[in-house]
This record gives C-alpha cells, structure tokens and sequence, in this order.
DNA sequence: GCCATGGCTAGTA
DNA sequence: GCCATGGCTAGTA
C-alpha cells in the first residue's frame, strides 16, 4: 500500500521540476499543491529541505521577484546559486523576473 | 490540544 | 491573516 506523500514531500517534488535558470514563486508552488495560502507552509517546508543539492530551493523566490530567505548559507549563497545559473539579480530582486518565472 | 514560529501573499489605506 | 510543523503542557487512565 502506498502511503500518500507528505505535504513537505508534495513541496519537494514540484521544487525539483523547475529547471536551471528559472525561478518559481512560493505562492505558485501553493497554488499548484491547491491553495495560494499554502504559500507560508511552503516557506516552512523549504526550510526544512533535508537535500538542498537534489531539491533546488534556492530557485524559490517571493511573488514581487525579491529573493525571500535561505537557510543554507544565507542569502549571498542563495544569490550566488542563481547567478551561477544565469539568473540576474540587481539588489535584492530578480530581473526579467516574469521572463524566467517557471510555470508548472 | 495549544501556542509560537516562520524562506509568504493579496488587498487595503 | 494563512497554515504546516514541532515542542510542550494539561489532564485522563
């Protein structure tokens, strides 16, 4: 008997579907697991990421293009990552945020 | 069961 | 204001 996924599992999985050089919104990934007001747990889901290698949280960032939070080396880790894979980042925000927004 | 704690968000003021 | 978590407390048995 398959026992149904945990939210947090739920969280995960989405995570790991977008791809390098996109970002998704903790408000889309609520939205895709039924409810944008899921989108707090979501936050909390992602900081309890127990694999921040396989599932790539650090392309979860907030509805308006800022950054949101990292637990794994903080921000400038988070901001690092993104760069790294093409993201741009004036500041705090995202640029071209819509453009390399991820829908699921 | 209750309560505090967040990697938040849409919608007022 | 929302809602999943985790820690902790009564208050039963």
């Amino acid at each position: 008997m398959m026992n149904k996924d945990s939210f947090r599992d739920r969280v995960y999985k989405l995570v790991t579907r977008i791809p390098k050089g996109k970002v998704s919104t903790y408000g889309d990934i609520a939205k895709a697991l039924g409810n944008v007001r899921l989108s707090r747990a979501v936050g909390v889901a992602l900081k309890l990421n127990p694999k921040p290698i396989e599932v790539p949280c650090h392309r979860v960032v907030k509805s308006n293009g800022e950054l949101g939070g990292y637990s794994y080396g903080g921000l400038d880790m988070k901001k690092r990552l993104l760069k790294a894979e093409g993201i741009e980042i004036s500041g705090n925000k995202i640029k071209n945020f819509e453009k390399v927004r991820y829908k699921f």
